[in-house]
RNA sequence: GGAGAGGUGGCAGAGUGGUCGAAUGCGCCUGACUCGAAAUCAGGUGUGCCGGCAACGGUACCGUGGGUUCGAAUCCCACCCUCUCCGCCA
């Protein structure tokens, strides 16, 4: 959410926030239902003043006395009229909070100019792609013997598609990857946390998943639990409706969760084996950091994610998302995409996203500035990183001529063998 | 799942219909005393929203949401959470 005072003092800042991220939002309705909602919070409070005056001299009133019979029945229209405004005000306060979040965030200046994906900018490209390419170079779901080890079928008759079941050497490099990330991740100074992996509504609402991806989510009958498309959404609730010491910041944390993502309506070439999936292991960096420092921050958690792969030595590069194509939370975002070779195509693994106070506000964590008064942190995120896809580009383009996958020296200790085989 | 108790400011803890944003204690901040500190004494010390350049004014908040009433921290209803006992169970 945007401070509501940004939109009555600079609105043309929010204006072309909207135009830079390419959106269609009509910011007239929303001012004007902002106008609207505080002309009637004037009326209903000064209504309610006057109730107030009243009930102190009535106070000193004797019960049964003329004048405080005479009090309460002139009270009695006053309170009539309150609750008449008060459910007008509640009403007008829906509306006005409901425009308040469609509006965007505001993208930082040194976002590029952009309507879609391909106008996001390399930022950086590290690695050796033409190395990859090699006669025996197959996708990873056509790797003879794949389906042993990732075992899709399985997984569509005990859940349904996209719920793969890892066995076997399928299983334990998930879980070395996992090790691997969280170890890293903890070296570079973020504190490991297990958390809940469904969240309430509240938590939901929080981050920016409710309203408008209900459809995205699994939900739980009959609690209205959510559960979790990220970790993201537990970790950033840490610290919801609370004032966090200054002298904390940043605080870095890490987390291992499952990922469930309904991802209606995806199908096709892009979604084939361990692309997309329904249910997938992920390991999260998330920073509150004060805002002075938000964009140093931002690139060393980028930084953060990008040494895993580096040290899996797979090629990647890094994109600067442009306006048109930066999600609607976000004030400035990189997408590190790894290569698989197998494919020929960049899959995304990691978005580090700089919220700002968007995030914050809307789940209220504050941190005590000098002068005393609590202030808005600003949130960082960003994968560190997610297992399907650098499991499939680590499957493609470490493929051997004889079937077996050659594990990265960096992860060997994990996976405990040199070579993943698939028969 | 059953029975009972309870949720009040940073913490502890009073307050059962009106002058209560809320006693008191602790903590914290400022000042006095002191070479300095401790102790002591005096004063201060929640958050949001609206208006205002500001000083400040208004209003809301006692787990959450409804209700009763001229008036609710206080009474009623629902829900959430915590604790105790019983039951069940990884």
């Amino acid at each position: 959410m945007l401070d509501p005072r940004l939109l009555r003092e600079s609105p043309d800042i929010v204006r072309a926030a909207i135009a830079k991220k390419h959106l269609q939002v009509d910011l007239d309705a929303v001012i004007a239902l902002d106008n609207a909602w505080r002309a009637l919070l004037q009326e209903t409070e000064s209504l309610r003043s006057r109730q107030k005056a009243a009930n102190n001299d009535m106070a000193k009133l004797p019960k049964g006395s003329p004048e405080f019979i005479a009090k309460v029945a002139e009270m009695r229209a006053v309170s009539a009229q309150v609750k008449e405004k008060e459910t007008a005000l509640k009403a007008a306060e829906e509306k006005c909070r409901a425009a308040m979040l469609s509006l965007p965030n505001i993208p930082h200046a040194s976002v590029p100019e952009g309507a879609t994906p391909e106008q996001n900018v390399v930022f950086s490209t590290h690695g050796d792609i033409a190395a990859l390419v090699s006669a025996h170079a197959k996708p990873h779901y056509d790797i003879p013997g794949f389906n042993k080890l990732f075992d899709f079928d399985r997984g569509a008759k005990v859940t349904g598609a996209g719920f793969p079941f890892y066995v076997g050497d399928g299983a334990k490099i998930v879980r070395a990857l996992l090790q691997f990330f969280l170890d890293e991740d903890t070296k570079a100074g973020y504190t490991e946390v297990n958390p809940p992996i469904f969240v309430n509504e509240a938590s939901a609402t929080a981050v920016g998943q409710l309203p408008d991806k209900e459809g995205m989510m699994y939900e739980t009958i009959p609690d209205r639990f959510y559960a979790i498309p990220t970790a993201e959404t537990p970790l950033t609730n840490f610290f919801r409706d609370e004032i966090v010491d200054e002298a904390a910041l940043p605080i870095c944390r890490c987390a291992y969760t499952p990922c469930f993502r309904r991802e209606a309506g995806s199908h096709g070439k892009d979604v084939r084996g361990l692309n997309r999936l329904h249910q997938f292991d992920k390991v999260e960096l998330l920073k509150w950091v004060h805002p002075s420092t938000s964009y140093a921050e931002h690139d060393k958690l980028r930084n953060d994610a990008e040494r895993l792969l580096q040290k899996l030595e797979l090629p990647y590069r890094v994109l600067l998302m442009c306006g048109g194509d930066l999600g609607f939370s976000q004030s400035k975002k990189y997408d590190l995409e790894v290569w698989s070779g197998g494919q020929q195509r960049w899959l995304e693994v990691s978005s580090c996203s700089n919220f700002e106070s968007f995030q914050a506000r809307r789940a209220q964590i504050r941190f005590r500035a000098k002068d005393g008064k609590p202030e808005l942190v600003h949130t960082i995120n960003g994968s560190g990183l997610a297992i399907p896809r650098v499991l499939s580009a680590l499957l493609e383009n470490n493929l051997q001529a004889d079937g077996r996958i050659k594990i990265p020296a960096a992860l060997v200790p994990y996976f405990g063998k040199e070579y993943l085989t698939f028969l």
